[in-house]
DNA sequence: AATTGGTAATACCTTAAAGGTATCAAGCAG
DNA sequence: CTGCTTGATACCTTTAAGGTATTACCAATT
């Protein structure tokens, strides 16, 4: 049996004449003819009766339409989802988030991507830097958002943003009157510092950071993630660097002042990470929409500094 | 897109090798990797990633190797359903029957139908026996249940058997106690008959009865149907004659008696009809159990036949 | 670094089957 | 009885599926 077949037998069965569905078919009445016998033959069932107008359909061969039109609906929805799927507008995307990096540009990210695929599901992981690369490799995921990565021969990255640093601080605080403040004023003042976990990440930039500029860095808590150190700025445990894009949160007696006297790489950047040799539609899809957020930000804040 | 494409489509999928799924396919591997490549310029879409060890499916592939699963079974499925309606296994039958036919044979016949096919949907339609010729002609029904036909050049029947006439009687009335009643014993006495309704009939074959014996006949009511012939002989109206077969109704006060001294005419057959050229395997099936029953009804009346 | 074993891809040929043309046989309307 | 329409058949052409031989590629191993 053959799609084919089925298609032709179709065609018959609505004309209720071989000869007018062979026209509608484009081709010529005796193959048709043949084609309906070979299907009746390999059915062992006989489909129409042969009439002086034309044929009609037995009660089989009415079973057997509304079979077959349930295959060609079928077989066009199969076409058409695998299409999609390969156009990657169909299909769910595993993607891992670290602890702060929710904040707020991945919520972005995710909602355009959302937007413009709304086939795809999206399945969100908490993964620490280390495990996403393992993820990654295993393929239980198929991007990582991350921050500080060394580089890796089967892992390939793009860089979205870079934050420079900001201080939380208490409100109560004497230099929290400043709209900026130089790094040399947290001379030995008490610092929390995040995160946890595999090197380098932040602690390190920020470590680096005081060490250069030559400055005491006296830290007094070490914290999982962006969240806990700004509960604890709260809580009166000292200062906090963080990076800029974690300043959306608030939280009461905190606020963030930009963090001046630094030089320009005192930044930390925003990346998401995918495997080298992942060339699966949803991904190239998902990394299309990053560029686009990433340039859109990069029109923008050149806008905003204009007008500045 | 072709079935011969899809089955080999998912004999690579399970095998994760051309190579290997070209052995279960029996056929070499040159052809089956070209139909793969066939099938993925057809869809635009990359169905198989390839590599060292073979070939693995892209996660549209994944997605269409879960739609061709679902194809190829909604075919075997159609091809063995078409094959099961054509040997009559599967589909709906409407079968016509008549008031008092309902009461012993047709609901035998329907049962043993029913049993040898369970496939087969049974639609019951009430109808004179006009109405079943028409319907029958407009394709309504396929087989209806009637006594007393006249032959019609599109139409041909069976005859299932043939019923003697019996009386049905209060069991108050003197003749009651007789185990046979003469046709002169009702000269000139009450007599309910029935059906109402298209020629010939019932009353005509009674009518004649009576006629050809010189026994006057004195019809009080002409009702609709045997039961209500005999509710009425319950009631006190009369005599009521009625074929054998439907003495197996019991109302209160309702004796049947056998009728003598008749000629060996003097019976009222019950016959299915259907039209001439309905070569449907549903209706063959149907007549072939109908013909079963009235052999197996032959043997059982000769045995007690012989046995008496 | 070269080699070997196993993979899919390609080139070229053979064979099977689908399609086309011409024609026939059957049934119905005039 | 005669066209006219229908599906069926015979025979040829063309398309496409299948086979054989070979190549290109990658990876693991020596």
């Amino acid at each position: 049996m053959d799609i084919r077949q089925i298609r032709y037998f179709v065609a018959v069965a609505e004309e209720r004449n071989i000869g007018r569905a062979a026209k509608r078919l484009f081709i010529s009445q005796p193959p048709l003819t043949r084609q309906i016998q070979q299907l009746e033959d390999e059915l062992q069932v006989k489909l129409f009766e042969r009439t002086a107008k034309g044929v009609e359909l037995t009660s089989a061969g009415q079973l057997f339409l509304n079979e077959s039109r349930n295959i060609l609906s079928l077989i066009e929805q199969a076409q058409e989802r695998t299409q999609r799927a390969g156009k990657g507008q169909l299909g769910r995307l595993d993607v891992a988030i670290f602890g702060s990096g929710i904040l707020n540009t991945i919520p972005d990210i995710l909602k355009r991507f959302k937007t413009a695929y709304p086939g795809v599901n999206i399945v969100l992981h908490q993964m620490s830097k280390a495990e996403q690369i393992e993820a990654l490799r295993q393929k239980r995921i198929s991007v990582g958002f991350n921050r500080l990565l060394a580089p890796l021969p089967d892992i390939d990255s793009t860089m979205i943003l870079q934050d420079k640093l900001m201080v939380a601080v208490r409100d109560d605080h004497p230099l929290a009157t400043k709209s900026l403040i130089n790094l040399k004023e947290l001379d030995n003042e008490p610092i929390v510092v995040f995160p946890k976990g595999a090197r380098p990440n932040f602690v390190d930039l920020v470590s680096r950071v005081f060490q250069e500029a030559g400055v005491t860095m006296n830290i007094t808590q070490t914290v999982i993630d962006a969240v806990t150190g700004i509960a604890l700025v709260s809580g009166g445990f000292g200062f906090c660097l963080i990076p800029s894009s974690a300043s959306v949160l608030q939280l009461p007696g905190v606020k963030y002042i930009p963090l001046g006297g630094l030089p320009d790489n005192a930044t930390v950047d925003l990346s998401c990470i995918y495997l080298k040799d992942d060339h699966s539609p949803l991904l190239s899809a998902f990394l299309a929409v990053v560029h686009e957020y990433k340039s859109q930000l990069n029109h923008h804040t050149s806008f905003s500094a204009a007008r500045e």
